[in-house]
DNA sequence: TGATTTTAATAGTATTACTATTATATTTGT
DNA sequence: ACAAATATAATAGTAATACTATTAAAATCA
């Protein structure tokens, strides 16, 4: 099996964590954490007694808790546009390709055997969770000079792209593309807890919500 | 000019800050300082300062400031609801009335006479920033049980209804309008700072964003 | 091997969210 | 009108959180 790392922005950390055993212990224990007792109840030191470490060696590796979730959610753009490129590498009519991504950001994430040391199906549940969160602070303008945000950027730049492609009138692609991402995060949501904000079941949210982003994306593009 | 305030839902607040000046004051300046220093950096303890009280007044009134929070944006959709209501009575047609509420989610929020204690301008840049937080908690399922999402919930609702109208056979029409309405308070965010994942300028996102808004929505209904 | 650098742990601090208790008004009944 | 009852607010805390300065230990290199 081939072993793949993304190269995530430098600023996302003090030391890479990727790079040593505690630093992989930090990721792998933390989307476990935050995944069950969410960000606001999750903290260093209640991670470092896990990792059976110390909350000031935590803090050699990340700024504060937020650059760590910042860290984690690239972590899941970068997987998501890895796969986009995966899935859509073959196909010349980008219509299809546009489905490919929607039906990526529509379908339930599930453990991926490429990336050994992460859960991707925790990790899905704190991008739905928590996502919203990394970018609604005042701190956002400083956050994003930094390039932190780059994961979800270029992941939303290249559907744009395929967005264009499908429809070069249509004016909203960015617009449409940050929508739909956020939309398909928030439904799933909405689903687990907020039954009368979605149109999905509980159960099975995922077949309908493709079907209720592709009437929403080419609704959009064939008006 | 007519006296008009709105019945929230009592598990939001201890003591109903309409009812004193301590509790309109709480209001008051809240909304002026969340929208300032954002959630994170607001506290009872700075509050009580501007105010001249004390912490303790303050927890009086409101459980914690996650609860005020709640009470805030409970307002403010209540407030939009009281608007739709108020457009669309005159109106037949369903697509008419579709259209104003999405021009009413699009423009810019100014100051409403009607309601004198509330900066709406600063109410609603604290929706954009704030409501997500309000629902992407551990606590998201004890909090829907007491109603305290019942603002958004019933704005969402009366839109629904009115989406139905235009399209019997559209399937999705919860979440098409709660999708839109959170696409609304995202992409003027976005506008303002994260300018790649819009399409809207910084110094007017209103007029393209209700055309956006538009396709959106009727490019799903007469698909 | 000894010096240098890297890495992690100890032991703090200021702030935050929240509460138990006490003091002071205000209202109510007679 | 005045004491009793009640409502309201302030004082003075606590436990937990986010973060840091300093020291100790381990690894690496000359």
């Amino acid at each position: 099996m081939a072993l793949l790392s993304f190269k995530l922005n430098e600023h996302l950390f003090l030391r890479d964590p990727q790079h040593t055993q505690l630093g992989k212990n930090i990721i792998g224990k933390s989307v476990e954490m935050i995944d069950e007792m969410g960000f606001e109840q999750f903290t260093f030191k209640k991670l470092a007694e896990q990792i059976e470490s110390t909350e000031a060696s935590v803090y050699r590796y990340f700024e504060n808790k937020h650059h760590l979730l910042l860290y984690l959610i690239s972590w899941y753009w970068h997987w998501m546009e890895f796969r986009v490129d995966l899935y859509t590498s073959g196909l010349k009519d980008p219509s299809e390709k546009l489905k490919v991504c929607l039906r990526l950001l529509a379908e339930e994430k599930k453990y991926d055997p490429t990336f050994e040391f992460v859960n991707e199906a925790a990790l899905s549940r704190i991008v739905i969770s928590e996502l919203d969160k990394t970018f609604l602070t005042k701190e956002v303008d400083q956050l994003n000079k930094e390039g932190l945000y780059g994961g979800f950027k270029s992941f939303c730049k290249k559907i744009a792209a395929i967005v264009t492609e499908v429809n070069p009138t249509y004016a909203f692609a960015n617009a449409l593309v940050s929508s739909i991402a956020l939309a398909a995060n928030h439904q799933v949501f909405f689903s687990a807890h907020l039954p009368s904000l979605t149109s999905f079941s509980k159960e099975n949210p995922n077949e309908k919500l493709y079907e209720f982003l592709e009437i929403l994306a080419f609704g959009s593009l064939n008006i």
